[in-house]
Parts: structure tokens; sequence; C-alpha cells
DNA sequence: TTTGTCTGGACAAAAGTGGGACAACATTGC
DNA sequence: GCAATGTTGTCCCACTTTTGTCCAGACAAA
């Protein structure tokens, strides 16, 4: 019984070109040389050509040097460790870095709580006196509430969408604690994703692949757009937060799908939205348009017109680009 | 579970052009030709007139040949590859990207291991194949079925968690690509968030707060439990994945819950656990019990026991215990 | 006729290699 | 506080290997 042993070891085949190894760490290419050269971080095989050849075992050392670096570890001290003692170091110092909170603070309720909520401010603020007093119950009640009196595509404008952004800042500013954010967001994530399934479905619909890129973990935004378009006869193929490029065009492929929209809040200027975009935009058939959104695309225009994305600058831009899109279909179908 | 192989198999008529080819893949007509001319990447079947004539699975195969090439692999390296390792290869790389925050949603509840009678082993496959084929319609008709045929706690320990230890084994394995994985754990989100609105609501139900400690992403689990115990009367405070301790404490306090229970999976050696933990049971009140649960529990069974936290070896044995919980409850207070 | 594909080869761009330079910054010694 | 020294990320060069693009002439398809 190796098991032990074996269990936790790491692959020592070198096979990996220097390329992927920046990739996957994060560092790049002339960097990786260089720490060779100078403090012989990793010694990696060599192909018959002089090519680097790195195993994982490689890689999984540059990763953890990596992190120490950035958590104040000088690149002397940590380059001659084992791959243990870097392992040790690395959760020592997140560890440490854990352990640093926020003090708890007295409650106090910051809203009012106006009973009869007659336009959409005194909508958002009754949720979040909701919010603040942790009453789910009464939250879930406005929330349904609010959705009788408007029509879902108004409603998410001018309710749910103000609402997030009202929670976002309240927290930023201390005014909501994290957990009511929570709170909220989950309670959020359930109703907007039952809304859904409210609509009837006849199977010719066309499809929209519905998700937000590597890196962007909040995924109320995408979801939003996934209950406004299937109000006008798409079919949403959502995917949740966070797909890597490569998975969304072959999610767009296998589906079938017509078009593609991503949402993006934060981070906003999280490096890897440049190559994510860029690399969707040309695995993906030429015919089919990118809609990206969210407060972050604001910070890309410039790459999304070099890639000729589409920005609509509301969600009832976005419904009518898709409303033209889906007609057009219908024609080119019909012809 | 034949299956899952089966139905991935791909057309290996040779029907295409080289320009069709060409653009469904994004490579140019002359590099698909110095591919082959130079490490025969693909061999298409020609015309009686020796046009080059593709299949879809030489189309596959360039499509990921390609992928692999943005990915930092060399063309000498991926050339000779099967499609079965250039699909490995691919899904390796995008999971380890630089993204690598998102390994693949491996639930494996501590908690649960029933024998699966073949009726729920068909359902599961059953639920498999909807969502390798992404049909969501399909999906949702047959979680909803499910429902229908057993009580709640049952589906959940029968079906959907054995589910999700498949979702998860499967996208390790390649058998599902990540994109259905994100699909299927969207549409599951959605439908077991929408469990809990079943129940009817009174006032008087006991409080938990349910979440997971923070760097633990994957929300299922805790989701599942919420599910659960407003089955058995409680009023779930659910907060979401990814909560630090003081929040978990104010909201506990807030809210006056009598019990919190956590969800751990993955990472499960992740640093901040233990410090998390002990944090939150020290500034809890210690009438208030913590349960956690999740496959990651069994890696802090000595913590576990150091902090007095109860960790059921079952949904069936948290049912147990915060029945008991509950009823002393109500002793205590008509006392 | 016009357009597209085929073969084989030529050429050029991109990427990797070893060596070194250099500026920004941190640390040390005085 | 300041100068000397050490550390570290980035860039440049000359050269090799790998990879993408282009061309010419023949043939096939529309």
């Amino acid at each position: 019984m190796a098991t032990l042993e074996t269990i936790s070891s790491i692959d020592t085949a070198p096979r990996h070109p220097i390329r992927l190894v920046a990739n996957r760490t994060g560092l790049t290419v002339d960097l990786i040389r260089a720490w060779e050269k100078r403090y012989h971080v990793v010694e990696p095989a060599r192909s018959d050509t002089k090519r680097r050849l790195y195993s994982d075992y490689d890689i999984e050392r540059l990763r953890l040097i990596r992190i120490a670096k950035q958590n104040g570890r000088r690149l002397v001290d940590v380059a001659p460790m084992s791959l243990e003692a870097l392992r040790d170091v690395v959760s020592e110092d997140s560890r440490f870095d854990a352990a640093q909170d926020n003090p708890a603070e007295v409650y106090r309720p910051s809203w009012s709580n106006p009973l009869e909520s007659t336009d959409t401010q005194d909508a958002v603020d009754a949720m979040l006196f909701a919010i603040q007093t942790m009453d789910q119950h009464r939250f879930d009640q406005l929330l349904q509430e609010g959705l009788v009196k408007q029509a879902l595509p108004a409603y998410l404008e001018t309710v749910i969408g103000p609402l997030l952004r009202e929670i976002g800042e309240s927290t930023r500013l201390g005014k909501l604690r994290i957990a009511h954010e929570h709170m909220a967001t989950a309670h959020l994530r359930t109703f907007i994703g039952a809304l859904r399934f409210r609509e009837t479905f006849t199977g010719s619909e066309p499809k929209i692949v519905i998700t937000t890129p590597t890196g962007q973990l909040h995924e109320l935004g995408a979801l939003m757009i996934a209950a406004l378009v299937s109000v006008d006869g798409w079919l949403p193929v959502y995917l949740g937060p966070n797909t890597p490029a490569d998975e969304i065009a072959a999610c767009a492929m296998q589906s079938g799908a017509r078009a593609v929209s991503l949402s993006m809040t934060y981070p906003a200027d999280d490096p890897r939205i440049p190559t994510e975009l860029t690399r969707l935009r040309s695995q993906l058939d030429q015919k089919i348009p990118m809609f990206v959104g969210g407060s972050a695309a604001a910070h890309h225009q410039e790459l999304i017109g070099r890639l000729g994305l589409q920005s609509p600058s509301s969600l009832n831009g976005l419904r009518q680009s898709l409303n033209e899109l889906r007609d057009r279909g219908f024609r080119l179908q019909s012809a």
C-alpha cells in the first residue's frame, strides 16, 4: 500500500512548454526565465532542441512562490524552499491575513419603513428596510408584490436594478453588513431564478447563451438578463457566473445559440477580461453577436469597439437589439 | 453507465469541404493544410477528384487543437493526440488557467451513501443525459418529476446528492464539459432555492443560520440544508456561500437564531477553515450549537472535536439533531 | 470564364534561448 | 538621513526553432 506516499505526490514528468506555464501561473515568460537564471527556482528538463519542459511539480512550485511573493515574501528567501516548506509558508501567511477582519458594529436601522410603497423609490426603500432588519419573509413579499404592479422588464429596470445598486453601495459605506448583503443576494438569486419558469416553452425559441466571463463572480446581472429575454421569446441557456471563454464558445456551438450575452460588474479592471473577450470573439461564429453589459463594460469601450461587440446602454436597449435579431432570424428561416 | 460514453461519439462520415471547416474552426484554409502536411493533424478523406472531405470528428479535433494552442501548448505536442487526450488536455488547461478559482463542484457529502436503488440511479442517469445534451427543459422536467415521487428529504439524499457527485466526477473525468456543469449547477441553484417557498410560514419557527465559511464558494450543499430544515419547521436564514465568521455571528445575533449550520466541500484543506470556525465558535453564544457538514468536514475531525461542534454523518442525522433541539426549545419556552 | 482547391516549396513572423543591461525599489551600514 | 548595496521586474540583442502565410502552376467546380 504505497497510497499514502503517492496520493499527494505531483507528477514530475516534464511536458509543459513555458508559455503554458506562464498562462497557468500568471507569471510572464521573461520572469520565469529570470528566476531560473538567478535563483534556480525551477530547473526544467529540455527538449532535444533545448526548449524548456516543465512538470506539474514545477508549476506548483512557481504558483506557490508567486503567492508567497504576493504575501510579501522575498524571492531570495522562498526560492530555495522545498514544496512542503512553500506550502507551509503560504498557508501560514493566509491564516494571518484571514485574522484581520472588521469589527462588529451596533446595528441601527437607517431606512424608514414606508408601509405603503407608492413609487419605485419607496419600494426600494421598503426592501432595504426589510434587508436591514433581516425580515426575509417581508422581503420576499415585497419582491412578489412589486412584480404584480409592473411588467417584468420595467420591474427589473426600475426596481431590481436600483435595489442591487443600493445594496452594493450601502454595504460599501457600512450601512449594511456583509451578512445583510449575503442574505439579500441569496434571496434575489432565488427570486429572479424562479422568474424564468413563468413563461411557456414551445421549443422553437431562438437560444441565447448568458453568463459572466472568468473572474466575474456576481451572477445577478446575468440572471436578470435571462429572465428578461425569456419574456421576449428567447430561450436562455444560462451558465451562471465565471465561465471560461472556451466553454462559452463550446456551449454556444452545441446548443446552436444565436447570440451570447455577458454581464460584467466587479472587478471592472480584471486583466483577464480583454483576453477572455478576445478569445471568445475569435472562437465564436462571426454571425453570432456578442452583447456585453454591466457596469464594468464602460471600462472596456475601446476593446468592445475593436472586437465589434454590442454594448447596449440599458436593459431596454438590449431587448430591442434582441427583438430585431429574432425577427431577422424568422425572416431568414422562412425565406 | 455506458450512456455517457456513447452519446458523445461524433460522426466520422466525411462530408465537409475545407472552407466550411475553416469557417467553423476559425483557422485559415492554408493553415489547415499546413498542419496536415507537417504533422498529420488530421488526414481527411478525399473526393474522387482529390478534394479534402472532413468529418465532424476532424472538425472537433481541429477546434480542440486550436484551443490547446491558445492555452500555450505547442503544435508538435498536441498534433499526435487522440480526441480523448485532447479533451483531457484542454479541460485540464482551462481548469488550471490563471482562472484557477473554479475547480469542478465536487460535492461529496461525508454524510450519505445509501445503497442506490436502480430506480434512483436511472433518474440520475436521465438527468446526466439531459445535462450533456444541454436539454434544459428536460432537466427541469426530470427534477420536478422526481420531487413528486419522493418526499423532499429522501429526494435530496437519494437523487440530488448523488447527482451532484456524478456531475463533479464526470466533469473531472472530461465526460462533461465545464459548460455543462455550469448549466446544471445554475439550474439546481434555481430549483433547490425555489423549494424553500413551498412551506407555509407561521412566524413562530425557530431560526437557523445556514451558509458556508470564507473560502468555500460552493453553495448547493448549504442550500440543500436550507430546503431540508424548512420541511421540519425551521426558518432558514440563508446567507449564500463564503461568509466571514464575524458576519455569521452578527447575523445569528440579530436574527435570534437558535442554531448555525455550515457546509464545507472544496477546497477541503483551505487554511482559513480552522481560523474561521474557531472565531465563529468564540463569538457565538455557547448555547447555540454549530453544525458542520459536507465532504470537507472529514478533514477537520480534530478541530471539530476540540471546538465541540456537531458533525452529523448524514442529512438524516442532521434532521434528528435539529428536531430534538426544536422540541427542547418548545419545552423551554412553555416552561 | 471565374472561382476554389490541390501540391510543393519559399519566405516571414512569432516564439524560444542565453546573455546582459538597466531602472525602480528595498535594505543595510554609517 | 543618506549613500551604498542588494533585489527584482522588464527589456534588448543575436541567434535558432517553430509556425503561419503566400505563391505558382495544374486541375476541378460553378
